[in-house]
DNA sequence: TATTGTTATACTCTATAACTATA
DNA sequence: TATAGTTATAGAGTATAACAATA
């Protein structure tokens, strides 16, 4: 029942919850356009970025893919599971180590990558054409700023 | 630089890859940090989404709720009928109009919103401190650019 | 004992599309 | 007919925690 209310400037949104709101809502514009193409071509969202994730690697354990991904060893092992499925990545169990498996594209999962990742990229491309190349470094230095206070 | 505008299969497209790379990461960030503190209040990403869209206004229809959130309208229900269950949220049926709702915070669903969105904006302010009002600034600005893309 | 990954449970979100009621 | 929202269905991701196997 004790609520506090903001001390300065009740309804006056902070630069910083300006930032914060627009942080989320291009990150839902972008999401919504991206996964919309990502889904015809039969995948969901999280496959898709354990595709290209391990797409130019030789592979990763289910510990690393999990951190790059920021997915839980669980709903990995599902997500692993369903593109195991479609023949698409394997768990390969190197030799010494019994313990850990390494994660790698199959020779259609890399097939896919090859093919479907350039054209990912150049539909989202579309929607940048009329950035300058200056333009898309400031951008890119302002996303690095915020990655890196997380 | 290069001041030529991007064309993908050249050598730009490394730029914007990284960039596009970059906001994918940086909302990820962004999001599991987010979320676990959003769990802890007992709502779920999008409940909350709903609940702070809904602050500060008078209300909302399913309609306009779902595009602001960008959750579709058969999802919006489901999210809106557990807010309801919590006593959040609920459905006001206007005047003049039986076809269409008006979603609004009940006074249960204000306080939380009065006590826990601060809360929220001050948490993840922990991780900005360090950046000056001039760099907040250029971050926002580059997010608006990129979210009028889509 | 610590680490790696799986399994189990319960719930929520999601896409998609048919459906109802109102305008 | 068009619009607003619900319902139905099937699938997938999620948190959480217990579990097995290996190191």
């Amino acid at each position: 029942m004790h609520s506090q209310p903001l001390r300065s400037g009740e309804s006056d949104r902070t630069l910083f919850q300006t930032m914060l709101h627009e942080l989320a809502r291009t990150y839902q514009a972008f999401a919504n356009y991206s996964d919309s193409y990502v889904r015809q071509l039969g995948l969901t969202p999280p496959q898709f970025d354990v595709i290209i994730t391990l797409g130019n690697t030789s592979g990763l354990s289910m510990n690393r893919l999990g951190e790059q991904t920021l997915v839980t060893k669980g709903t990995l092992t599902g997500i692993i599971d369903r593109l195991e499925q479609k023949s698409l990545v394997r768990r390969m169990v190197p030799q010494g180590n019994r313990r850990s498996f390494t994660v790698v594209l199959t020779p259609h999962g890399e097939e896919l990558f090859r093919e479907v990742y350039p054209a990912y990229v150049a539909h989202l491309g579309e929607r940048f054409q009329n950035l300058s190349p200056t333009e898309l470094e400031t951008i890119r230095l302002a996303l690095t700023k915020l990655r890196e206070l997380f």
